[in-house]
DNA sequence: ATTTTGATGTCGAAA
DNA sequence: TTTCGACGTCAAAAT
């Protein structure tokens, strides 16, 4: 990974035609190829760009960008596309290479899948008594995250999310107004359950008559037998 | 903005968690304290972040940490929620501070709004007789580019691409579909102009009864005599 | 290999 | 401020 400070001027041409004047940035080029564009403010994605596969070449200014102060010229041309990048450097503030080796990569926990797992496998950490009927319940508008029955056998739905917003109650409220008007199914309360509860979802959904319970992840975790290290 | 090459472990937790085994990595930070963690290969989205508003502040590691080698942590914590970074450090290998100031900012050339307004000015290019009707002609699954009306006074709709692809034919036919079902607008034409047109596009539309033009960018603001060399 | 779907999407414009 | 749609979307899962 070569890590350049330099005053440049980008130009990409592609898809679509986009400029950056002259201005200091981070040029950022990996061991692919890959180039990036960063300013010291934004988001995450660079102001320009050239993703793999790709090609990077250092060219010689032609006569006008010699003339006006272009030191080097950097051209990355995308291996299967007619994509390119052109970036005029006028003076190069820090260049430096480091050798980074292979990445073993992002490990992302698909927490509400777990939390799904984990309730539906402790239904009666809800109340004494109440049994699954089953995970993924299909309507025609979406599935129930898990359908149930309390201790009186009556029909409850539960709607699970990491973090309990407006929208996870309006989705619930969908739900449950569909059901009910299946007689097979009628009557059919809520739970709307989450790690954390927002003050606003928790008061649209208890005057809907809509049970909030907050998740407790570690506990659950803690009770599950089959929980034996994974990693 | 601030370089720092070091060996590191990462931990997210927010909107989902997500953990970076311990590996050699670049750590960027920010002028105003947003982090990405990149690696030397993969696209342009980092391996982790924090977005900004944020702010960064490097904690002493605890004894656990101490423990397993950890030489400094750094916690970025969202301003606005909940999530946070959390990056150990067992090794820097380079840290460098840089002044870049504010950037001008990316130019995009609206090129296909660009090609839109010279199409509409010089709508005879596509036949003698045509006339313009109106540009973004909305429709109930959205805005025709052009709309006009060919020599003998029937209705055509034309859909604007810089790159000719089937999505674009598919979008197109989907306006005539609707179009020709209102007996006020009937019979409607089509006709797909873009820069290029993928052979494919090409044969799907033709199929269609639908006319492929090709445009030539630099024709059409050659005969645009309000084109005065604008940049 | 191709299509569909989700994203810590991001980003900008319109309402 | 919120909503909506497009993106140089990208990337993973499903077909």
């Amino acid at each position: 990974m070569r890590l350049v400070i330099a005053t440049c001027s980008v130009d990409y041409d592609g898809r679509l035609t986009a400029h950056l004047p002259l201005a200091k940035r981070l040029l950022l080029v990996k061991a692919d190829g890959s180039v990036l564009v960063h300013s010291d403010g934004g988001s995450y994605k660079p102001l320009n760009w050239m993703s793999p596969p790709c090609a990077m070449a250092e060219v010689e200014p032609d006569d006008l960008e010699a003339a006006e102060g272009v030191a080097a010229v950097w051209v990355v041309q995308h291996a299967k596309s007619e994509d390119r990048l052109r970036v005029r450097i006028h003076e190069v503030h820090h260049d430096s290479d480091h050798e980074l080796g292979v990445d073993p990569g992002l490990v992302k926990d698909g927490v509400e899948a777990h939390l799904q797992r984990l309730l539906a496998e402790h239904i009666t950490t809800l109340g004494d008594g109440w049994t699954l009927t089953r995970r993924e319940y299909m309507t025609p508008i979406g599935p129930v995250d898990i359908l149930c029955k309390d201790a009186r056998g009556a029909t409850v739905a539960i709607e699970i999310k990491r973090r309990g917003d407006i929208d996870g109650v309006e989705q619930l409220t969908r739900y449950l107004e569909l059901m009910n008007r299946d007689p097979h199914l009628a009557p059919v309360t809520g739970v709307f359950a989450a790690q954390a509860i927002r003050p606003q979802a928790r008061t649209l959904a208890e005057d809907r008559g809509i049970r909030c319970v907050v998740l407790d992840y570690d506990a659950l975790r803690g009770i599950d037998s089959s929980e034996h290290r994974l990693f």
